[in-house]
DNA sequence: GCACTCAGATGACACTGTCAACTGTAGGAT
DNA sequence: ATCCTACAGTTGACAGTGTCATCTGAGTGC
């Protein structure tokens, strides 16, 4: 037998898998409720008991991938075969990876914080809904934040880490970006994300 | 009195701007066909007459804007007081400037072409529907690639303008979208979109 | 003058997110 | 053992949405 609090723990998962699914497979648009619900062999209503609505799921979601880059980036810089440099590659491949196999997994973690709920609202939604826990996306990010602006510390200097670091993830985010959107095209640029990736990491190993 | 022609291009210039002033206010979600047929002057089915579907619509507007962009970076390229680093800086700032004043309206620039039509469907648009001219974007923005890949060659050579090209393109797209997301605040990363364009800007003139 | 074309209006449909009200059961209190 | 409560999940409903088939009426070529 199954408790209860088991039971919708279950739930909880079986919807974020589902909607991550359908996210994968058709981008937020295609992620509705009720296809959501009847993948994890519920209804509707289901998923409001344990995400206040569409947006906080995805935000859900979007928080487990931040916890799993923030995963993967710590073991990067953990990595003692690697010198520095390719660790800030490797660091930043992660994010291009995920922008090129689950494109609209990766848009989920850069959007505007859709709904960012005023301090009234979260107050409210704190007494009397579930709480989307709008906040564990940014947490995720900042643990991200952390392990990658070791690397780069590791790699300019302590001094400069926050620019360069600034650079590099929004440079990284770029090229992720415009790959996916079809606008980096082999064919308009002559170039690949990967090559422009190396040319970076390179300029600014040789930064002054 | 005015003839059906120049009342069917004021209406779909009407439609434009309805659409683009909804899409500054509240991103594309916001933008509804019936409120734009509204603030038009029409109702909810005339966009169907000038736009294929409401894909159509944000997409020409959007082409609007790459032609925008298009003129600006020429003017730029044209003008000789500037030296050729400053020019490449000026290129780069009018698209962070538009991620930064025009937010919505830039992602519309660089996502990915939605309902991107295979060659059946265009072919049976073309016969029998109003033609949404889903390349005039990319038109607009191959034009924008010129402009700026001249620029970028009177900095880097003709050899690397490609590849370093892209590298510029991708990361000011990056930096304006990470502004736009929140995740490039000031209080997180100590250093701001400007700052982070000039750095780009002399790593590139000074590449090898 | 007349048939025709086509911009625009209108009714309808399927689908969405969201919520109020309801149901049934797990799990503690008596 | 019995009652009670909390609460996960269901169901019905509603307001919007994009989209299409159909209709209307005025400009236009003959």
């Amino acid at each position: 037998m199954v408790t209860r609090a088991e039971s919708a723990a279950a739930t909880r998962r079986a919807l974020l898998d589902a909607a991550a699914e359908l996210l994968d497979l058709g981008g937020p648009e295609a992620v509705t409720l009720r296809e959501v619900g009847a993948k994890a062999g519920v209804t509707r209503g289901a998923p409001y008991r344990h995400f206040a609505d569409k947006d906080s799921l995805l935000t859900a979601i979007a928080a487990e991938c931040w916890e799993d880059i923030g995963d993967q980036v710590h073991a990067v810089r953990l990595d003692e075969t690697l010198p520095a440099a390719k660790k800030l590659r490797a660091a930043l491949q992660v994010l291009v990876g995920i922008g090129r196999e689950q494109p609209h997994l990766y848009q989920m973690l850069f959007r505007w914080n859709g709904k960012r709920l005023n301090q009234l609202e979260r107050l409210h939604r704190q007494v009397c809904g579930p709480e989307g826990d709008p906040e564990a996306a940014d947490r995720g990010a900042a643990r991200f934040q952390d392990e990658f602006l070791a690397i780069v510390a590791s790699v300019v200097g302590e001094q400069d880490a926050q620019h360069y670091g600034a650079l590099l993830l929004t440079s990284a985010h770029g090229i992720a970006g415009m790959e996916h959107s079809g606008h980096l095209g082999a064919d308009k640029w002559h170039t690949t994300a990967d090559a422009l990736v190396d040319t970076l990491v390179r300029m600014v190993s040789a930064a002054p």
